[in-house]
DNA sequence: CAATATTGAATGATTATTCAATACAAAACT
DNA sequence: AGTTTTGTATTGAATAATCATTCAATATTG
């Protein structure tokens, strides 16, 4: 290893040192609001289960808003990239694009208890916090316009004419905010592939000719 | 007006003196959830907006958490009432019943802005809070077992195979918390009206030959 | 004159935020 | 190479604000 190649790794060391204790810390909140609710969620037990000081989270973040903001701009940008993939992968067909769009939705990294919990913690503020519903917003608009367009697609293809493709888009995506929130209430019934196969359901009578909706 | 008969209005005036002040507290406690969110909702702000003292809403309902409980039970209650009454008309045929149901669960008095985001503040800590939970799966499993029972009667009568009760009456369901969800989000678009018209057009799909999902 | 309803000020607990003190590491200088 | 200096990262104790809860005092009612 040269001297330079040494340097430039101290140098990314150092920033992945300080992005490590940004990261710990959302992490940290993330976990916390899933395991005590937003209410319960504080500075002190968020920075004990990053393992820094009390002080240090506040001064990293410069306030608990605005670490709670971070929190939600990563959960946001962790499941905007998970559908961003889908969406520009060339090689899928409309109706394997939309298969996994939703398989994607109900997958155990996105749909899971815990996510969900923290989710629904935000959404219940987004009407008195701006800054959240700007966050949730940017990203909707971006989903649903992509689901819209796919939507499109596969009207054209098969010839479904008694939908609009806004129509479906919207309904599809109301099911998935209801579903992850009934998961909240009973896990139990429903799982991920009872929410699944709701939707390839919703689908395959909307498409009956497509036999993918297995 | 009697001796008997004042005294009797007497008692019953003090007995509603009582729950008047009871459900001042309620309502209060409702509407500033509504205004602040559920994160920045006191006991001074309940008590202030209900016109009693502060000390006096901590000591008519024992705690706050009780208060907050209180509340979320006659929100329910007022959504099940409400329900209850289509489920219970006799004059109604499954259809019409149907429609009914959804017409009230997007009707202004309950599909508003501000009773979603009390109802959204209780859900968002449903996992935390085992009494929010049993209110909430107590109201839930009901409404389901009708819902399904409905549908039953629907898909006998229209022959409708492919999808069975449960699914339908799932898929219905979690659209209706779902596009209470998207009020929040973004009123301007999801009007009650537009909400209205996404389970029409659904169960329109379902039931292709039902002239009354026009 | 009871008995009950209601008040509002005091209490104690919790918590975000601040900041002086300290640890640490890199750079500068013998 | 070893020592000092400098700058940054991190700590943790102090602060001040907020709030639920309590309760002795007061008002109201029968």
């Amino acid at each position: 290893m040269t001297a330079s190649s040494k340097q430039v790794l101290t140098i990314n060391d150092k920033n992945s040192e300080i992005s490590i204790n940004h990261q710990k810390l959302i992490e940290a909140t993330i976990e916390t609001i899933a395991e005590r609710g937003l209410a319960d969620t504080t500075i002190s037990h968020v920075a004990q289960k990053a393992k820094v000081s009390q002080g240090y989270a506040n001064f990293r973040f410069k306030s608990k808003e605005n670490l709670l903001l971070s929190s939600l701009q990563f959960l946001s940008d962790e499941y905007k990239k998970s559908w961003q993939k889908i969406f520009e992968d060339q090689n899928l067909d409309p109706i394997d694009r939309l298969l996994r769009i939703f398989e994607n939705d109900f997958s155990k990294k996105i749909a899971n208890r815990n996510k969900i919990s923290v989710w629904v913690a935000f959404y219940s503020e987004v009407k008195f916090r701006p800054s959240y519903l700007s966050v949730c917003q940017m990203q909707d608009e971006i989903y649903s316009s992509q689901t819209k367009k796919l939507v499109d697609q596969i009207n054209k293809k098969t010839g479904q004419r008694s939908l609009t493709s806004v129509e479906i888009s919207e309904t599809y995506h109301s099911m998935v905010d209801g579903l992850w929130q009934r998961i909240l209430f009973d896990p139990k019934i429903y799982t991920n592939e009872f929410c699944k196969n709701l939707i390839v359901k919703y689908f395959r009578s909307i498409y009956p000719n497509e036999t993918k909706f297995k």
